[in-house]
DNA sequence: AATGAATGAGTATTCATTCAT
DNA sequence: TATGAATGAATACTCATTCAT
């Protein structure tokens, strides 16, 4: 069959025979991340699951070892897919030189962040309002996503204190600070669904002058 | 307790029988925070908390409604108090005027409101970590909270820009941002217990130093 | 309570006020005795037992940790009640001497033990239709108790031979012969209910016969 | 098999497309078999055996009617085989005439039996270790077998007490004890694989010996 | 004949809650 | 008040069997 289908030129499988276009896990992920995001772990079924995806209880377990497999499943997945992001995107940041550019950067960079964020929206809700105690696999998980997205920012510091044009700060907590600013503006934004009165870029660079300026009012400069 | 009873010449309480004295209901949330804060809401079993609390089962269902109102009730207590303890210190706030008094306050300010956080230690775990759909009521609790929180900070924000101190900032999402790195900091040092290499005036010192200049360098002034 | 009955010389409690006569634990063990004997461990539901013992499923669970757990303690309660009969009977028969003595005590033993596993009829069937592959250690006591009865039939004979009115003969293999022969006789009249045309005395005066002298007629004596 | 094939001159199947000669349904029956013989009926899953077989879920529904099904056959199969074999080891038994000769054939017919028993080991499991409940019609069977077993030996008995060499004993009891005997014997040595320290012919002796003169030494011939 | 994805009925077990004592 | 035995609804998971391909 593999052969036949290896050699021939034309009539490249209609509909690849096994799987008429539909991947049944897949199918069972979508449905369950969107039950989860509605009712949460603990208050989802499996039937609630099988129902969304229209299919029977035990298909589900054709591809899921469990209920605590999808969810499982469901975080590894998307965690994967922010570090993924953020490596593309903090690789841009590095290049950079001036202190006006290294500005916009951080603007781009939120932004790009801001906007992964919105497209795993209610996988974020899962992540954000992380119950604990379910699979401890995923509490070590969810913990390293955090680490490394803190240890990351603590670097971008020392790089800029080590650059000059940051001041000598705690970066330990200064990087946990951030990182807490962005969590819980997202969990607002994306989670809870307040826009706060403006757009992502806005957000994005009133997020960044704060962090870059804090609050105060210059000095007037003569 | 028997030993008391034995040698009590006088008749020290009207119902001496079962309980002298003790306060069968703050026993019972005692040992249910303390559960609580070990297992989680779901992980954690009735028999756990009359366990703890050396009572029969059906006791405690003489003084809450069920499981999810002894949750409720720890949630609330701890809310409240924390309110309390905001308005007193905030109360003190506002009768400064330098800059630097200011300065002074905001860190006495969230050094108090660290204190207070360490002190409600077990039952923070479960508010920062909020779960969600246990108990509607409670998830408005917290929202409120929160909101309470920012609309706090948020004011403070408007005075100081409107006393003139205060760069023109957008006031509902920093706000929101500083109540997120508080939040964050202290679940990272009460619950995951994290001492992040400062005592807590350090780190108080630290948080109002970037909230109020930011990361860069100041310009050097001639 | 326990300090008043103590001292107490009246009124011995009429009913022992916890257990009003009934011992839950004990009735469900027979409903599951009689159940399982009927329709054996595997088509033997939970649901099954509680509705022969007339309590709620979960009230099953008060007393056992699941089936397999009465299951095990059916054949265990049944095993040592069997060992514990043995040894009471065997006790007796070592004092003979005669060969007459012998064979009388032999028929007694033997009515001893029919009459004993007639009374455990029930478990005797679960017993000697050992599924195997319910729990291991059903197994090895199952496999246990068969040792033993072995062991003792061998010493037995061993000791027979010793004292010079056996034939010397293969403990080993006429031990397993002759549970062998009881095993199945038991199981025939016990489990299947055959009577085989006659009373449980007669019965082991045959098989003692048959033991002792063997199917062949003895030679005429001169 | 793939060697004939490779060989053969001439289109030996009409179909070879997917079974070269091979009979799936004797490999389903050889893979029950040997899944059954480890893991006992109700351990054993229809997926256990297809994958055994190397087939897949659906074939062994081509070929049997279901668990149960499999079950039987393997069952009625090795019964079918039993009786046979005892059929023609029991017409030898019927020429002979002196007691010697009986002995000897008597031995040569256990041995028989035992060899058989032996090359049936992995269905003799099942078939001893007769769990019930799992189909009527295999308990009728196992049942049946065995008043047949108990009846032929019964019948023998008899012959040989009409024939005036064995003592008036009670045949049906006497049969059921030594059929008791070789069931129990038997299941040790192929079941449990304890060999009890002699070969299978010295097995024979010992049992016939025992089954003829009983464990009493002989009075002493003068 | 062969496949293997899909099915869904069947069941053991948990645990919050009740209530007679 | 306090007890704790009893309750039974609720649910995850298994696996024999089917059937479209």
């Amino acid at each position: 069959m593999s052969v036949s289908k290896r050699f021939s030129l034309v009539d490249q499988e209609k509909s690849d025979q096994e799987t008429p276009g539909v991947d049944r896990g897949a199918e069972l992920l979508a449905a369950a991340t969107s039950v989860f995001a509605q009712k949460g772990f603990h208050e989802t079924k499996v039937s609630d699951i099988v129902a969304a995806a229209g299919v029977a209880q035990g298909t589900f377990y054709l591809y899921f070892k469990g209920k605590g497999d999808v969810f499982f499943r469901l975080i590894s997945g998307c965690c994967e897919r922010i570090l993924d992001q953020m490596h593309q995107a903090s690789a841009i940041q590095q290049q950079v030189t001036t202190a006006e550019e290294a500005r916009q950067n951080n603007v781009a960079f939120l932004v790009g962040v801001f906007r992964m964020l919105e497209s795993e929206q209610s996988v974020l809700k899962l992540i954000l309002a992380d119950p604990g105690g379910i699979d401890p696999a995923i509490d070590k998980m969810l913990a390293g996503l955090r680490e490394i997205l803190v240890e990351q920012e603590r670097q971008n510091l020392q790089a800029g204190i080590d650059a000059g044009y940051l001041r000598a700060l705690n970066t330990t907590i200064i990087a946990e600070a951030v990182v807490g600013m962005v969590y819980h503006l997202s969990f607002e934004r994306f989670v809870r669904g307040r826009d706060l009165g403006v757009d992502l870029e806005k957000l994005a660079e009133e997020i960044v002058s704060f962090e870059r300026h804090g609050i105060l009012k210059p000095p007037p400069v003569k």
